[in-house]
RNA sequence: GGCCCGUUGGUCAAGCGGUUAAGACUCCGGCCUUUCACGCCGGCAACACGGGUUCGAGUCCCGUACGGGUCACCA
């Protein structure tokens, strides 16, 4: 196959939690890979300050509960480790110290304020604030006098001072910048660590990485990058840069919005595979009307030209609509078993049969953490107001409930408590209809208004008044109707 | 500001020189119906602008506008 020997890599940084853009990357890359490719976890830790050891679950949890299972990484191994970054250092001061030699990277010894002050210099002048290069023409002799009285430095690229770079992206095509306008860039810095500017072309290069899958964040480095590679005589790998996930037209989805993380959709009651669903179509279309895929259906179709160029907004409405197609999807049961303890949030009752409430329930939820607000009148009736009894369509109001509430009050009497069952309800319910002549609506619309105190609610009346049972719904028929005398009705 | 990139309805998007410019979400009607929801039917709504190239341009080229990315010892 085409895809055999591709391989692809997630390469988050532990910084924090996964939000939707992190995590539609990762996705990017495991579907790239397809049935036979690999998918390579590797953990970018080498900024030591911005280092958080939960996120480290999050990313490995994260990655399991969608399914975008990896073939190669830090707990399950392979041929191509370590990959955690912190774990290679010395291959990085390996390959740092081959382009001192070759003289592609040099020492710098330039500190904090020297680049500050230069860089203001530049920013005067009208010119990117990029490094002065002051350490570039040091001679051997300085630079062994400063190694020798212990001075702190970095390790720079040398960037040609002629010439253009051209980077090829997948989507972007040929990509040319003049090399004047790259920045010497630092390959390690004082702590010994590597930039990612250095780590992931070493990385990537000695992991075999076919396809680099990653943020246009990158996009303008790329070329330093090619310069790193033509250095060290390695192939460049072929790169995707995928466009951001917006939160609107103007701003990225930040990590300071709730909703952009991947925990809080599913704590908000977001299913994992809906999700996925979802952000696979932010930028991706394999072009004909269909959107619902499953990850299988994904692998199978996706194609990293059907990447979109521009970024894509983050649209809340859409994922609930999808999550709804996906809740829709499922099995009684298990809809019964995601839905559940969202329903016990309200429900603390335990004569309730929770099973046939969920089944009301089912057609009725988009996300899983709007089903308490919608049964909470079941716990205890709600303090409704009169007007609710009021329907124009159902030929009802407050004045008309009570004469309806108390032809159908008998009916449920006669009813035994263990057969007070929808169907039995329907049938008496609808006997007593019939032998009115009035429309369904004048008789069921107060019933339902009486069980629930509430304007909608998931079933009418005879699922609710089953629901409750035969001592309940009486209970709050009784107090409708000493309501509405009370009220003078 | 320099460099790079992008621009089809409010949103996601199909389109790859000739179409009545798909589809989905949202919104609005209608049907179904014991409310709501589901389901079904229908509707509103788009090629940023200006020049070229061409018999013909959403599709190709140039410019403008707008938007994004980047310019760290962060990734």
């Amino acid at each position: 196959m085409a895809k055999a020997n591709i391989r692809t890599r997630f390469a988050p940084s532990p910084t924090g939690y996964m939000h939707v853009g992190n995590l539609r990357t990762a996705l990017y890359a495991y579907l790239a890979a397809g049935d036979n490719g690999t998918f390579i976890l590797r953990i970018e830790d080498t900024d030591q300050g911005r280092y958080v050891p939960e996120a480290l679950d999050i990313i490995y949890e994260t990655l399991k509960e969608t399914g975008l299972h990896w073939q190669e990484g830090p707990d399950v191994g392979g041929d191509y480790g370590p990959y955690i970054q912190s774990q290679r250092l010395d291959i990085y001061k390996k390959y740092a110290d081959q382009l001192i030699e070759q003289g592609d990277a040099y020492r710098c010894f330039c500190d904090k304020e020297r680049l500050e002050a230069s860089r203001l210099v530049q920013k005067a002048a009208g010119n990117p604030a990029s490094y002065d290069r002051h350490c570039r023409s040091l001679s051997a002799e300085e630079i062994e006098e400063k190694l020798k009285a212990g001075l702190p430095y970095v390790v720079r690229q040398r960037i040609p001072d002629t010439g253009s770079t051209t980077i090829t992206d997948e989507i972007f095509g040929d990509i040319t910048v003049e090399n004047s306008t790259l920045d010497d860039q630092v390959l390690i810095k004082q702590d010994g660590m590597p930039t990612y500017n250095f780590a992931n072309v070493v990385d990537d290069h000695l992991m075999d990485i076919t396809i680099v899958i990653r943020g246009t964040e990158y996009l303008s480095s790329a070329p330093k990058y090619n310069l790193l590679y033509e250095a060290f005589g390695w192939p460049i790998p072929k790169y995707l840069h995928c466009p951001p996930v917006m939160k609107d037209s103007s701003s990225k989805l930040s990590k300071r919005n709730g909703d952009a993380s991947y925990q809080d959709l599913i704590a908000k009651g977001y299913l994992s595979d809906a999700v996925l669903n979802y952000i696979a179509l932010l930028g991706w279309s394999p072009g004909g009307e269909q959107e619902i895929f499953s990850l299988e259906e994904m692998k199978k179709l996706f194609n990293i030209h059907d990447v979109s160029k521009s970024p894509s907004i983050f649209d809340p409405a859409k994922l609930r609509h999808i999550n709804g197609v996906y809740i829709r999807a499922l099995s009684p049961e298990d809809f019964y078993s995601a839905a559940l303890p969202f329903v016990k949030q309200a429900v603390t009752r335990q004569d309730i049969d929770l099973k046939a409430l969920c089944a009301l329930l089912q057609t009725r939820t988009e996300v899983l953490g709007e089903i308490p607000e919608q049964i909470d009148f079941i716990n205890a009736l709600p303090d409704y107001d009169l007007s609710l009894f009021a329907s124009k369509k159902m030929k009802t109001s407050p004045e008309t409930a009570p004469d309806a509430l108390r032809a159908l009050r008998p009916v449920l009497e006669a009813i035994p408590a263990e057969a007070f069952t929808p169907e039995r309800l329907h049938s008496d319910l609808m006997a007593l209809v019939a032998r009115l002549g009035v429309k369904n609506g004048t008789i069921l619309w107060p019933l339902r208004v009486a069980v629930s105190g509430k304007q909608f609610t998931p079933g009418g009346g005879i699922e609710i008044a089953a629901l409750l049972g035969k001592q309940d719904s009486l209970a709050r028929i009784d107090t409708a109707l000493s309501r509405l005398e009370q009220a003078g009705y």
